[in-house]
DNA sequence: AAGTGGTCTAGACCACCAA
DNA sequence: TGGTGGTCTAGACCACTTA
């Protein structure tokens, strides 16, 4: 049993706790957590204090509640890794999201460039899997993906037998690497050459650029991924609160 | 004294009445709501309900809450709103704001276009206001603004003696209406003609177009804006989670 | 019928703020 | 010193799921 040490609110412990065993795997995905009764009992709180640490739990999507069931660790299965971090939208439809293909994508070993590792957190010259790949919007070209991980945490990741589309769902359920945020910056490009070959666009098609660092729970910087969006039928669309 | 009607949990109708009571400026901007024991006696209602729908209300920005002081109207300050809305960042410094100037605007009265009329959810042919204006990022033009509002929600908005550089905090001083969420819908565009004299750049720059439509606390539709944004030093920064 | 989370209440103590 | 929100507890009842 896990000893609570003092300083923080009480539910915040409880929080840190459960998040500490989430993410090193005491429960996996799609399982479901003790009752709170049980967790108040085991780590002697009352059953309100770890309500409140599951509701935040809840409240950042590293767990699901279902009434009458129980709490269940967030999986990242297809259909919800994409609609929580694939944001490209129809135009004026208030951000229905559109599902993407992936064509087969093209790995290779190399070292982190200096503005990589910057990114990563990582030493200098970390080995990385560097992953390429274009996604089809109703069958047309519209985004080209160039993914960076690092090897040391997704080993192997480059001779799994088929990339799934969304490739947050395997890392999860292969390295055990939830990814709980991405910070995104974006901006605007004119495509290069190779661009309007993987896309099939005119030279001088301007693209949305996004440049994403992924954050796994436990805060480790997991992935690097830069997409070069074609804009002309789809946006990037969110809401801003 | 509102009589609660029945159908929803107790929390989500004190929530709802509290909510409309703000929208309706029941309470201003910066003045602070009655107690929880105050407002828990007059719903008729324990305190602790009150304290989960005030908690709801602070996790939506639409009120903030202070230790020992009292539970307040959210006030759109020129900070406030600008670092709630305004998302233009420096590059790889995760997320540092970057701070606009605007230039003088310039306002005319016309009818709403179709497209207008539709993503503001009201007739076709319905008096706007049009403000175009400059910003400026270290004293350089980076974004062009067209803004559209309903010219009935904002009388004389364009007879106003200074526009200012968060025009959010003028809706809600002057006229009572607080934005609580924008959809925002981006792609990548060549900058046009007048992109490019008012922007100062050359012909064929990429642009970061951002359409966003702003809805008050309400619900109701009170804003469109369109901004091009020159994204050569600044870049669109969000988190996702 | 038993177990789960969802809601609601009541009361206690604390930390913070202002007069 | 009195009032506020912040935390924590304990217990009740409900709605939902599963068996």
């Amino acid at each position: 049993m896990d000893v609570i040490p003092d300083f923080q609110p009480l539910y915040k412990q409880v929080y840190d706790v459960l998040v500490r065993r989430i993410a090193e795997g005491a429960w996996l995905p799609a399982q479901s957590l003790p009752s709170e009764q049980a967790l108040a009992a085991e780590l002697r709180v009352s059953q309100g204090t770890v309500r409140k640490a599951l509701d935040a739990l809840a409240a950042e999507n590293l767990v699901q509640r279902h009434q009458g069931k129980g709490t269940y660790v967030a999986e990242h299965t297809q259909e919800h890794a994409l609609f929580r971090f694939f944001r490209l939208a129809k135009p004026n439809t208030d951000g229905e999201r559109v599902t993407p293909e992936s064509s087969t994508a093209r790995c290779k070993r190399r070292l982190a460039t200096a503005a990589e590792a910057g990114k990563l957190h990582l030493p200098k010259s970390t080995n990385v899997i560097e992953i390429r790949r274009i996604r089809l919007i109703e069958g047309v070209p519209a985004v080209s993906e160039r993914i960076v991980v690092p090897l040391k945490l997704f080993p192997e990741l480059d001779h799994q037998p088929a990339l799934p589309n969304t490739l947050y769902s395997l890392y999860q359920s292969v390295y055990g690497i939830s990814i709980s945020v991405a910070k995104e910056e974006l901006s605007a490009v004119i495509s290069n050459k190779s661009d309007e070959k993987e896309l099939g666009i005119k030279p001088g098609t301007p693209l949305l650029k996004v440049d994403r660092v992924a954050i796994a729970i436990g805060g480790q910087r997991a992935e690097l991924r830069v997409s070069r969006c074609d804009t002309r039928n789809v946006v990037y669309a969110i809401d801003v609160n």
